[in-house]
DNA sequence: TCCAAATAAACTGAATACAAAGCCGTTGGG
DNA sequence: CCCAACGGCTTTGTATTCAGTTTATTTGGA
């Protein structure tokens, strides 16, 4: 673990971590001196850390009400799928531009990651191996920045996630793909590539990650008012 | 103003006000108990807000150290232009497959807004009204997550603008610029958008919007590590 | 005169205390 | 029986306090 020495930022790392793993259910209210009791420091940090988490997404906040998980409408969830394909896409070009066997070797370690977890029933787990696999795609570009906003969406599409676990079928054709993708990028073929990533991402009709199905809405809290 | 009746936001949004307006300089230290009494509240808010600044890429942050506004590398400065045009060019297509008659007004009254501006010496107020007529074409794609994302990158990039004022002719250029891109959407011409879109943005050898100039790095502050 | 060490001042980080707002259960009236 | 209003409880939001760290200054020695 990184030694932050900053509780605040340890709050944020242990409470996204909980969403990230399910811990946190979309739509869970979350109350500060639980939390705060739970990680083990005061409600301070407590509360700096909601405060970020809210700003970047992940969760929604009424003032004087509280925070609760966002829970993503399929609209949302689409449209984060979509922001991913057009950063992906986008990005292909100048990745295989900048080839080199190092960077190649991690994306193959990445991929093989995935392989590797199949038949794991953690249908979060998987999506965020595949993430993996698709952000060191993104890395090969030479743009940071780029990255790190793509892994944030990434993350934020988790809470998009139904918690059903995906057909183990499903992701064989997955990794089937990434193997053809992977084999694209090697051989310098950028519109192969952006085909099969259109495609990954696209399976037929809905998105390859399927978006949780829309349940009731809860209504003591609505999103926060986006600037 | 927003009666956003919480302290914390409040404080978010002075302060952001203040390095969009250049009124916090690059590089300039953030304290606490300064910018509490400028804003008129505790440094509890004060805290949060800088938290939140901090994490989402616009101030560095050394623990036990302070805060300082982001100096972004011109490096840094041309990645956020590459996520920029990757997300306009990205969206371009789809925006043009959705175009309604009240949102090309939209776009031509951020248009006009620019081109009323020209001759204003204040180079971040012209380029947050560039960013305008662009985030105008970007929300024609009915997506709301990108547009936000795609304003969060334009405000981040602001802190890599020079504070010279852009030469009159070369903003004249850019409404020029804006005109032709806007008749190209207007007929759906979508590959022509693209291209002015490109064109638009990578003039002759740099990015239109300047980066600032590489300045002596301040040795006090380094950059908050990303996870 | 310059450098180093020690001391003082300033600042940050977290906990706590206090005030205000929201939520929920109960009670009273229609 | 149902609805509305009151009151207590819980939770949030902010200020303040205290401890720990860093930075600046001053003093002493080479």
């Amino acid at each position: 673990m990184k030694e932050s020495k900053n509780l605040t930022l340890e709050a944020y790392e242990h409470i996204k971590k909980m969403m990230m793993t399910s811990c946190l259910a979309p739509g869970q209210r979350l109350k500060f001196k639980q939390l705060a009791e739970r990680i083990g420091v005061s409600r301070t940090p407590v509360n700096n850390a909601l405060h970020i988490l809210a700003r970047e997404g992940y969760l929604d906040f009424v003032p004087n009400a509280g925070y609760s998980v966002r829970r993503l409408t399929a609209d949302e969830s689409k449209e984060l799928h979509e922001i991913r394909l057009i950063l992906e896409i986008g990005s292909i070009g100048k990745a295989i531009r900048r080839i080199t066997d190092e960077k190649l070797l991690r994306v193959r370690q990445a991929k093989t990651a995935c392989e590797q977890a199949i038949g794991q029933a953690d249908s979060q787990k998987l999506y965020l191996l595949d993430t993996n696999f698709h952000a060191g795609l993104v890395a090969m570009a030479d743009n940071p920045q780029l990255v790190r906003h793509y892994l944030e969406i990434c993350r934020k599409a988790v809470l998009g996630l139904s918690t059903d676990s995906l057909p183990e079928e499903r992701f064989w054709q997955i990794c089937w793909e990434h193997e053809a993708l992977f084999e694209a990028v090697r051989l310098r073929d950028v519109d192969g590539a952006k085909d099969l990533i259109y495609r990954h991402s696209v399976t037929p009709g809905r998105p390859c990650w399927l978006p949780t199905p829309v349940l009731p809405v809860r209504r003591h809290l609505k999103p926060i008012a986006v600037i």
